[in-house]
DNA sequence: ATGGGACTAGATAGATTGTTCTAGTTATTT
DNA sequence: AAATAACTAGAACAATCTATCTAGTCCCAT
């Protein structure tokens, strides 16, 4: 009845180590089988499918992602925008180990995966939804009402591809410093921001903040 | 002697929208040479090993790159950063397209290669490289001199990390709206930032800029 | 016109992939 | 003690992968 071993926890971390250092496709049954010190008879004893691993890798990520910015875990620091970038700095401490347990970086997956494997598609939406939430709650709480909620969304949609391009690029050339350069660009930018609210809303001439936003949109697609 | 077909030209065509749409070892041999419309005879021809054809994607791009940003392809607009983000909405009707030519979010593949491909890894730095000296020169010049170099580079560094997270973002979930929303705010904040250089330098109370970014890698790893 | 280099064609090899299958062990329940 | 369910073991299979091989066609220079 009751769970008799930890095999499935084995194969799940193995799978989201590997996964994230070679690509799905890349990453084979067998190593992450050979990684979790299973067999293939374990492997689908637990999954279905390799398939079925991917979403449990995601699913298990979704928790962790929520928990990685609680002010239980970064109990001392107030501002909001310092306990985002602290529970950054978590997730660069990851990199550095060769981990993914936030599955942050994974929308690379996802594109290599999106067109044939819906259920990944869908699992990974979930995923992007639930950072950039997270993300998003942050910037509320240090705005203080003060921005509109369009604003902070957008933002928090660049804070996070700019954590996943970043990460990515990290993992690319083994070289965190490429992470930290970004990052604390980033930091800059996000925190000299707010006095400028005003002005960021109407540069381009326009009032209403959705016009505006529908003017942006056109612009890109002009050129 | 001189060349008589295009047969290696669809070949680098066809592999740099499938490396793209399904990552590197998704895009098979096969499907590449029936996308090109050629055969394994003549695609062994050309190139060594599946390797090799890539690393011609990659070179091919570079050209693209330095071009995409340059005054005569956007001869009106005069001001270097409204040049860049024009530069972007070109990118992304590329995006549109299914098409990857500047190989631009190809970070994701690197990734997927870096550990077991060194020459890729060395053609993907070298392609990164030529991002970011060029999104650097346009900030560069809109700059005049104010800001430092450190500064001007990991702004490009950011720049290229957002734009390629967003881009992950919109391929994983055929979606462009996403691309435009992180990009609209990053031109947002980009255009508002200039006027606190000089808060942005010393933000943590620190005044030597080197320093300062010693600083502020440590408080990464801090946490 | 002919020799030679550029290129094409497609069958085939050899390795690797995800998955299945049968037979087993271990622990819990009755 | 026997039955049942949870789990493990690893050989084997079919499909797919990259790459090779031989035999050709086409075009240009001599």
């Amino acid at each position: 009845m009751a769970e008799r071993s930890n095999t499935r926890e084995r194969l799940i971390r193995a799978a989201s180590e590997l996964f994230w250092a070679e690509g799905y496709n890349r990453a084979g049954v067998n190593a992450i089988i050979r990684r979790a010190e299973a067999t293939s008879g374990s492997f689908y004893h637990f999954f279905p499918t390799k398939e079925d691993l991917l979403l449990a890798v995601l699913a298990r990520a979704e928790g962790r992602i929520k928990r990685l910015f609680s002010p239980t875990e970064f109990g001392k620091i107030i501002d909001p925008t310092e306990r985002l970038f602290a529970g950054l700095g978590v997730l660069r401490q990851e990199l550095g180990r060769g981990a993914a347990e936030f599955c942050f970086p994974m929308a690379a997956l996802s594109a290599e995966l999106s067109d044939t494997h819906p259920r990944i598609r869908d699992g990974m939406a979930s995923v992007l939804r639930v950072w950039v939430r997270a993300i998003q709650s942050l910037l509320e709480e240090g705005a203080n009402g003060i921005r509109n909620e369009r604003d902070l969304k957008t933002e928090a949609h660049l804070i996070f591809a700019a954590v996943e391009g970043a990460a990515l690029q990290a993992q690319a050339f083994q070289n965190l410093d490429l992470f930290d350069e970004s990052l604390i660009r980033l930091h800059v930018l996000v925190r000299s921001q707010p006095d400028d609210a005003e002005f960021s809303e109407g540069f381009k001439g326009e009032f209403e903040p959705p016009v505006q936003q529908e003017n942006a949109t056109q612009d890109w697609r002009s050129w």
